[in-house]
DNA sequence: GGCAGGCGTAAAGAAATCGTCAAGGCGTCA
DNA sequence: TGACGCCTTGACGATTTCTTTACGCCTGCC
């Protein structure tokens, strides 16, 4: 059974993920501040931990660097309206997904199990990624399309690639690609990855026009979907 | 049971990985600095090190030189956001792989598996590696065209072939080349390179202006390809 | 409707990388 | 000593990639 921490100040809200996730089958434990919250996530080791960014005591993206400073469990955030920059912030600190306020129960339980589903696979060591359309060897550094075809690209195109595949599933922030592929100096330099991002989907999508995989997350960074 | 050597002056993290590579069936030892890191090196033996680049005594680089001096244990080195530059240099230096932090456990627990595996199996996997033109024989060291005819390889082109041949079909980068044939400290000469693989073109391909085996991925490496 | 901001696309000049030829250095061996 | 093989180094054109500019599209907002 999944295990779960929801680590949100909002007493209604806790109460109500309490019943529809137990009603799902999930194990719910629940904290209402982020000291609290990350003393719970060292006692119960949950498989997913589901955080709010407007915590009374500590900051949203200090939970996160918290948690990750030890722990790989997915993080899905929780943003009221507004927020945006506090959601790029605690994506870049190592949260997996994000959820805005208000949502629905099903869109939740969709990236939670989106989340649990990529934590299960054994990840890395992975040696390479497949879709439906073209695969990614991330040991050979090659992509090979479903036709067999090989798919020759730049230095700098793999390496965005890389990345994304890396983190399929998850939302990428813009600074954290320029940061992984340009360096440390190219914070918002996102003219780049326009480009590029273009470049790779001209080369591994049917319709690059509409893309299937290398996805647009207007305002926040890309993912690769994980289907 | 494979024994870890990691080299860290964050005792959290020194903590957590002991706890975690434990329960993993690692024996694991600790050094918080460079001086006591090399000297448990010297007294444990360990089949794989951890280190990281920040090391509060001795530049990072410099520990993996000095453990290179006299081991061939595969070293894994962690880095902080931002030591890109570190990061090169510490490959140049002969470490094996690197993990960028933060990182997920199951991250390091890949890269280790990766690095035991590569450090058991040495060679060996295929006697021969054969092509439509050509076979590489790589027990008895030697390159016979189809035709039947002897090629006579100098040393360094054979030392280069060979790489590529063990290699095959993998993507293989410019420094990795130059640091298994000509050693770590030619990091950035890819002139050799080059001039080499214009050698071994010559001698091996059909036609050697547009090469079939000897692939070139142009700011990557080469690769021998798989056919 | 008009406007601003974020995104996608195409194309051209600048910069980096690669292939090739050839000359020089150094050691070995007759 | 001289010939030979091998490694190193330099030069230069050819090719590929990166960067930058320009423009069109769409969405949300006034």
């Amino acid at each position: 059974m999944t295990s779960v921490l929801v680590i949100d100040d909002d007493a209604l809200l806790l109460r109500a993920l309490q019943i529809n996730l137990s009603a799902r089958e999930y194990q719910v434990s629940t904290a209402s501040d982020g000291r609290s919250g990350l003393a719970a996530m060292a006692r119960e080791r949950p498989d997913v931990v589901i955080v709010d960014l407007g915590l009374p005591d500590i900051d949203g993206t200090d939970v996160i660097q918290g948690i990750r400073g030890w722990s790989s469990a997915p993080i899905i955030v929780l943003s009221a309206r507004g927020q945006e920059n506090q959601k790029v912030d605690a994506l870049d600190a190592g949260a997996d997904d994000y959820v805005t306020k208000p949502f629905g129960i099903n869109e939740l339980l969709a990236r939670l199990r989106a989340a649990t589903r990529r934590a299960a696979a054994p990840s890395d060591d992975e040696p390479a990624v497949a879709t439906e359309d073209f695969t990614v060897d991330l040991v050979a550094k090659r992509v090979v399309l479903a036709s067999g075809a090989d798919v020759r690209l730049t230095p700098t195109e793999w390496q965005l690639l890389e990345v994304l595949a890396r983190n399929r599933g998850r939302l990428v922030t813009g600074r954290q690609l320029l940061h992984d592929v340009w360096g440390p100096a190219y914070g918002t330099e996102t003219h780049y990855l326009r480009v590029y991002m273009a470049q790779l989907r001209r080369k591994l999508e049917p319709d690059p026009a509409r893309p299937r995989y290398l996805l647009t997350e207007p305002g926040m960074g890309y993912r690769m979907s994980g289907d």
